[in-house]
RNA sequence: GAGGUUGUAGCUCAGUCGGUUAGAGCGCUAGAUUGUGGUUCUAGAGGUCGCGGGUUCGAGACCCGUCUCCCUCCCCA
């Protein structure tokens, strides 16, 4: 017999917990139901060919592979041991834990698009998995809640993306939040034209760094990843660029020999111009073009939430891609997407101690088991204030009332029904509320009026 | 995957240089109170000192391994 344990980078969600969680999914499902998004839900595994190369190379290795089940070493020879762990791996297992919620989305579209009305809103709201290291605001298992439009190349969803967070965020006591916007357009193009085509990988991954670990550092790394100093040069005005004044201005003419570059430009000053028509005020947005993100399937706009004055990672993602289909077979879809992960949003709120007060109370009555002959009138009164929609729960044990009372107290029960001798016999059951410690004779139903009507 | 750090009662934590029976606060149980919670008082229960090995006459403490928490890198929600 040993003590039991969570698994490593997972946890329990009391009930405490589960309210404010509640909480959370209700007022995001909330906002994508209003955008016209749909409803979907997908295996918690998938078959690893499906899975793999994704995410990049990083992403494969924080896959949880499940372990195929029965003799899964029978055919197993030397060799296979003796060639390492990573062909091993694809003959033992051959399915594994989701790692986010878009993946298993194009699978769904590529396997249903006969079916399905183009242009496609799905929403999702399920746990992913990652054999991650945990931290703060890190966990292995974790709720991403997902809504995306494939089948239409129009800017209006990014924008629509846009305007969900402006609802959504505020919605949950989020006020002071930041989109930050970038499109990978852009970074190819920066790559182009410091002469270091098809480099954006390594590119995006150093510059991302920027804010964290200043500019020498990156052009260290830089140089470490094999890019010229030449390069590095006409990098400069990069790092130089801000948020402020007219950074696409200032960023096409260093892109005016990249045809792909001026694209990405053009995309994202349309996304300006219809996140305006749609009305939003003050939009919380703001052009960053060292916003990389590691995902390699994004190929226009990318999106990154941060909460303001909180140390904690971002708590939304998403971006355009163009092909994610396409390596299932089918071409030409393009999908674009944003993922709120329900987990830090939680940590943010109860740092911010943004949760709404008194969402505990579940129980608004109890009813008291004096003894036998209580109890079985008790249970005559119990369904009536149920059926008047009063949750109401009744005490099973004859103990003492003491006892009872205190589980009223700790329960936040605000309302018990004293039923005793004197009770059965006049049909006045006492009400006590619990608050003020007040106590009346009413009947059954004057209590059904009262509770229904009573704030609390 | 690399590095650092933590682990003692349900919770938060003391525990000196390696030395007798491992402590406190909170919580829990019972009573003071035979039909009344929160406050108060009294009493009580509760420990494989993360786990495994080693050094020692003797280990909660020292050494090695392992797991876990938290942190940095990598990457991400």
């Amino acid at each position: 017999m040993s003590k039991p344990s969570l698994a490593r980078g997972t946890r329990d969600f009391g009930p405490e917990q589960m309210a404010k969680r509640t909480f959370i999914f209700d007022t995001i499902r909330r906002s994508f139901q209003r955008y016209g998004f749909l409803p979907l839900e997908t295996p918690s595994f998938e078959n690893l060919s499906v899975l793999m190369g994704k995410y990049g190379e990083e992403g494969d290795q924080l896959l949880f592979k499940l372990l195929n089940s029965g003799d899964f070493s029978g055919k197993l020879t030397e060799d296979d041991w003796k060639e390492g762990y990573k062909p091993l791996t694809s003959k033992i297992s051959e399915k594994g834990l989701r790692y986010d919620l878009t993946v298993p989305f194009a699978r769904y579209v590529v396997m249903n698009r006969g079916t399905l009305v183009m242009p496609f809103k799905r929403y999702q709201i399920q746990p992913v998995w990652r054999a991650d290291r945990p931290q703060k605001g890190r966990y292995r298992e974790f709720y991403q809640c997902d809504a995306d439009v494939v089948g239409t190349d129009s800017l209006l969803c990014e924008a629509e993306i846009v305007t969900l967070l402006h609802d959504i965020l505020p919605a949950l006591g989020i006020t002071d939040f930041t989109v930050k916007i970038n499109n990978r357009k852009i970074l190819t193009g920066i790559a182009d034209v410091i002469g270091a085509q098809g480099m954006e990988g390594p590119l995006c991954v150093a510059i991302d760094k920027l804010d964290k670990i200043g500019k020498d550092k990156v052009v260290e790394e830089l140089l470490e990843r094999g890019f010229s100093s030449d390069s590095i040069t006409l990098l400069d005005p990069i790092f130089t660029l801000s948020g402020e004044g007219d950074p696409f201005a200032e960023l096409k003419s260093l892109l005016s020999g990249s045809e792909i570059g001026l694209k990405g430009i053009e995309e994202l000053e349309e996304v300006w111009v219809l996140v305006k028509t749609l009305g939003l005020e003050n939009p919380k947005i703001q052009f960053d073009v060292t916003l990389a993100r590691g995902l390699s399937y994004y190929t226009g706009a990318i999106f990154e939430v941060k909460a303001n004055n909180v140390q904690i990672g971002s708590i939304s993602g998403g971006g355009r891609y163009d092909n994610l289909t396409g390596t299932f077979g089918v071409p030409g879809i393009s999908g674009v997407g944003i993922s709120l992960g329900v987990d830090r949003i939680y940590d943010v709120m109860e740092e911010l101690g943004l949760f709404p007060e008194s969402q505990k109370t579940s129980t608004k009555v109890m009813i008291s088991n004096f003894d036998n002959d209580a109890f079985k009138y008790g249970l005559s009164i119990l369904p009536k204030l149920r059926n008047a929609e009063i949750n109401a729960e009744i005490y099973p044990d004859s103990v003492k009332l003491k006892k009872q009372l205190d589980y009223a107290d700790r329960k936040n029960i605000p309302f018990v029904i004293l039923i005793g001798s004197d009770e059965m016999q006049s049909g006045l059951l006492t009400l006590k509320n619990m608050k003020t410690g007040e106590q009346h004779k009413l009947s059954a139903d004057d209590i059904i009026t009262h509770l229904t009507s009573a704030a609390l």
